[in-house]
DNA sequence: GTAACTTAGTTAATAGGTTTAACTAAGTGG
DNA sequence: CCACTTAGTTAAACCTATTAACTAAGTTAC
């Protein structure tokens, strides 16, 4: 369990720079509006301090200041938000079904978003075509005058923990792939941070990572397409995405709910992914790989085979809810991927298992709760984002 | 998921040095033998530095010097050891059965152990007679003189994240208990540190931090007893404990395996712990609750439906480690809990199950070793004294 | 056997970060 | 208009790690 951007074990000075500095970022990330003396209060840290950093971070363009802040009987505090004018993250998506690009703002905030639909195809043609679309996009006069901290780069499959080192994705027919040495020489004009991760994980920390408001201390992110993944995000100034020995965390399309049930692609039996994912439903319904599965499931109506195959798959993905529940027990759950685009079939009865079953261990707490991404064409891609500007906070 | 000893996200020059100490024991501790200069290597930190805070810790009792380390041609450096005869740590382990407690060194050697069996009773009376048992051990002569860092608690149910209590535990007839305020006024001598956490996340943290040789990446602990949980560990001079927002992390016993399967005690259907649980197994066989599990099945012998749920049980148990390898990724399984005692016949298949299922996502990935704990008496209690040493580690 | 070399560890001066304490700035309330 | 409160800045002090030069203690080459 590797995280992204936790602080090393031992430092020096520059260290606690750097320390301080993405946490004061971090704070202001988190409490948009705060003064000087709110993030002093909440990093345990003193004005002084906390003064000159700010001060290095307006000069830099990461933060600005806003309007004065009344406080009750005594000099107004500056309003301190992230500086959404003078940088720019991008995060691109590969996906089984194409390419999504997205650049925004230090705020999470999308400038410019592009989706291209192709079919998988290697590992340089893809990065040959990502390069076209990220240097247009770069000249886009929304972007062009801002500097790019970065990109981050999303795959539908395990990323090697230590390295960035694409292990698997069974959907593209990529194996072992080290997708950002592919992309660089495609952008030799590209500087900044270059970082490649999960698609469920760069979904998680993103979500995470831009939340509204405070966000929760923990989110668990599962996405539901094609194939069925997760990531899970934690910590306060400092997210950490565990990868896991292998890269294997989060792979719950493999986990079992159904000992001896339907084979698999993986060769075990009773995965998750034959009941819940975009090929199971196709199996079990005999959508052909070429059409849109959405289209075709809306063109059946109110097809009886459908509701019992969704109900079925939205049952599945309620025992997987209810597994990571106890297994993992993150603060915020999110439901994602393409598969949410199927409607409330699928779902309602997954929403239903959960809540009807998630509190008897503990009565009495607070229920979990669920937040559904209907869509959510860019979210790893806004994702990956998030985690250029967590790995540029540090460097700021 | 709040850490337990994670350094906090911002700080001062003593936090720094703190760290940078914490650092440095972390890798004698990983490391023994290592010679200062080793540890500057590893730490990254300079000679001088490492020098002076070797300093300091040799003079508080915390490491010992050595032999010489002949080095290629050159002056031979100081061997460094965690010093084992000058603090003690302790760990209580309250369990169904009874109470567990463990006198260790620095280096997790097990100076005392003493174990009672009881049956359940109230948390008061069982603080009085914890506190007996610890007062009496503490005059033990082969501890007496030693400075005892702290104590810590072990309990067979969910620790709340940020609390010291203890939020439910059936088999105890226990809800929502600060056992460690109940405890304290019986122990009013006692100074260090308190520490109170689930039996699984303490002895997965134990068997990562006193491990023999360089400790794995990350470590989940399955314990398999009356009920089933398990605990993770990650994390380099930092050990993570991860608890989830209501401290559910690891509760897999309530985790679906089966769904429409059997009814569980929680409400549920299909619950891991109406496969392979002490109770389950009772219940399967007719074992009353006051006869021991062990004996009853050794003296059945060969008894076709003792075999029979025992491999059911084991069968269960490999799918929870196959579920949680996928969710978690550890590099290392360690299987614990009395029910190891019941033998190969539930062992055995749990092992093969995993062996069989597991690599088939990632093709040529070394396996993940299991460890199989055989007889995990002391094992949380010895986990939560590791624990007690990993906060002291902090504050030397 | 001695000089050259290598590695370990210590020391004093230096650099760099945060804090302390005193200050200025800018409001409210009587 | 003065007392009070809170925000933010500044310079000196303090603390920590680093640098660079040193001593210590071994091996190797000749």
């Amino acid at each position: 369990m590797v995280s992204t951007f936790a602080p090393q074990a031992a430092g020096d000075l520059n260290f606690l720079k750097k320390l301080n500095r993405s946490s004061i970022l971090a704070t202001v990330r988190r409490y948009p509006g705060a003064t000087r003396a709110d993030i002093a209060a909440r990093t345990q840290l003193t004005k002084a301090t906390v003064g000159g950093v700010v001060q290095a971070l307006l000069e830099r363009g990461w933060l600005r200041e806003g309007e004065l802040q009344p406080r009750g009987g005594g000099r107004p505090g500056r309003a301190l938000y992230l500086d959404d004018a003078h940088h720019v993250l991008l995060g691109a998506d590969i996906g089984v079904r194409g390419l999504r690009i997205v650049a925004c703002t230090l705020g999470g905030e999308v400038l410019l978003q592009r989706s291209v639909i192709q079919a998988p195809t290697t590992p340089d043609e893809t990065a040959a075509h990502l390069a076209e679309l990220i240097r247009a996009m770069r000249h886009d006069p929304l972007i062009a005058d801002r500097h790019c901290l970065g990109l981050g780069v999303t795959v539908p499959g395990p990323v090697a923990p230590e390295q960035p080192i694409l292990r698997l994705a069974p959907n593209l027919g990529w194996i072992d792939v080290a997708f950002l040495e592919v992309l660089r020489p495609h952008l030799p004009e590209f500087d900044g941070a270059w970082l490649l991760d999960n698609e469920a994980n760069a979904a998680a920390f993103g979500e995470f990572y831009f939340h509204d408001g405070i966000p929760p201390e923990s989110i668990v992110y599962i996405s539901a397409a094609s194939g069925i993944g997760s990531g899970m995000v934690t910590g306060d100034n400092f997210p950490l995405v565990p990868r896991g020995g292998q890269g294997l965390v989060g792979e719950i399309g493999h986990s079992i709910v159904q000992p001896g049930g339907l084979y698999c692609h993986c060769g075990n039996r009773g995965c998750a992914e034959t009941l819940v994912s975009g090929w199971a439903i196709r199996a079990a319904l005999g959508i052909a790989d070429d059409e849109n599965l959405e289209a075709a499931i809306m063109a059946r109506g109110d097809d009886a085979d459908v509701g019992i195959t969704l109900r079925r798959a939205g049952e599945a993905l309620g025992v997987l809810m209810l597994n990571l529940h106890h297994t993992l027990n993150p603060t915020t759950l999110v439901l994602g991927g393409s598969l949410m685009q199927l409607g409330e079939r699928l779902i309602e009865p997954a929403l239903a298992y959960f809540e009807a079953h998630q509190n008897d261990l503990l009565r009495g707490t607070q229920r979990v709760p669920v937040k559904v991404i209907h869509d959510s064409t860019y979210t790893a891609a806004r994702g990956a984002a998030a985690q250029v500007m967590a790995k540029a906070a540090l460097e700021a």
